[in-house]
DNA sequence: TTTAATTCGGATAAATTTATCCGAATTAAA
DNA sequence: TTTAATTCGGATAAATTTATCCGAATTAAA
């Protein structure tokens, strides 16, 4: 207790989106890249990377190459057709798309929790956020130098 | 991994929130209400609650009264002085406030992670609606029977 | 004064999330 | 063909969050 968090994203999902990002950017240059690589670019632990780079393989946003100059790509038309949402998706699944904000086991429009109709205005700005926003956008900034992905 | 979160509050605010809710409730009636009873009537884990409910005690949101007949109660006046906002940060801290989307140590307008600037529309949102959510509000959803805590 | 019901507070355990380790399978290049 | 670099996948460990236990302190009522 006492230093709890109210961060949007789980740890995984933030390594998750992070390294999209980088594998998307490198992607647009027409480079496949490592794990050892995308690891040290995000600044996240390594072998926990390596699993939700599979995880994110599994769900087809990320795709992959076994072997010696294997490593992590993705489909240049892809880029652009893929969401933040899916990303997270992918790693933490439906969980904001469905669940009652305070942990009811049963709560909807017709008889809620205290806070339901609150909290669907800030999920409903959420899922719109997550849904129009697209990899292509986000590993663009990081190209032209707007955004940052390690500091 | 594989089934992970993406819920608005930690277990600890979930219950601090429904034990808020209800011991305002009760306090408007002017019931004072024990533990027991609190965990009963949020469906939630006795000792944990214990806990939440002297943290929020400790940080002035509910009064306690020890000893045999002993329970929390809300002063009246104060439960509509009282924010959501109030208690998710006697519980977990400003972390909505501060922190980037991403974990970055250093995240700002001026160097932003990808997802900054998108981050910050929601958690405008966020803000909003704890800020202007009021505990008196809740309670009196409760109370008229618009709203439930035990399902 | 004694008893019983309660909050408080510390120690500890269970569950979940985050992280590491290591060997198998795969593949490019020597 | 062999070697070295890599992804994949399972087992396990560490850290954090969630949850329990228990005794001390407090207080209303018998």
């Amino acid at each position: 207790m006492w230093f709890l968090k109210l961060s949007m994203f789980s740890k995984a999902c933030e390594y998750g989106i992070k390294a999209s990002i980088y594998v998307a950017q490198q992607s647009l240059q027409g480079n496949c890249v490592n794990l050892k690589t995308v690891a040290k670019e995000i600044n996240s632990p390594e072998a926990f990377t390596a699993k939700i780079l599979q995880q994110l393989v599994k769900n087809k946003i990320l795709d992959s190459i076994k072997g010696a100059k294997g490593g992590f790509l993705i489909e240049e038309k892809r880029i652009n057709q893929i969401q933040l949402g899916d990303i997270v998706y992918a790693i933490d699944g439906d969980s904001i798309y469905t669940g009652c904000g305070l942990g009811l086991k049963e709560c909807n429009a017709r008889k809620p929790c205290p806070v339901h109709h609150k909290i669907l205005i800030v999920r409903k700005e959420l899922k719109n956020m997550l849904k129009n926003t697209s990899l292509f956008e986000l590993a663009n900034g990081l190209e032209i130098g707007l955004t940052y992905l390690n500091r």
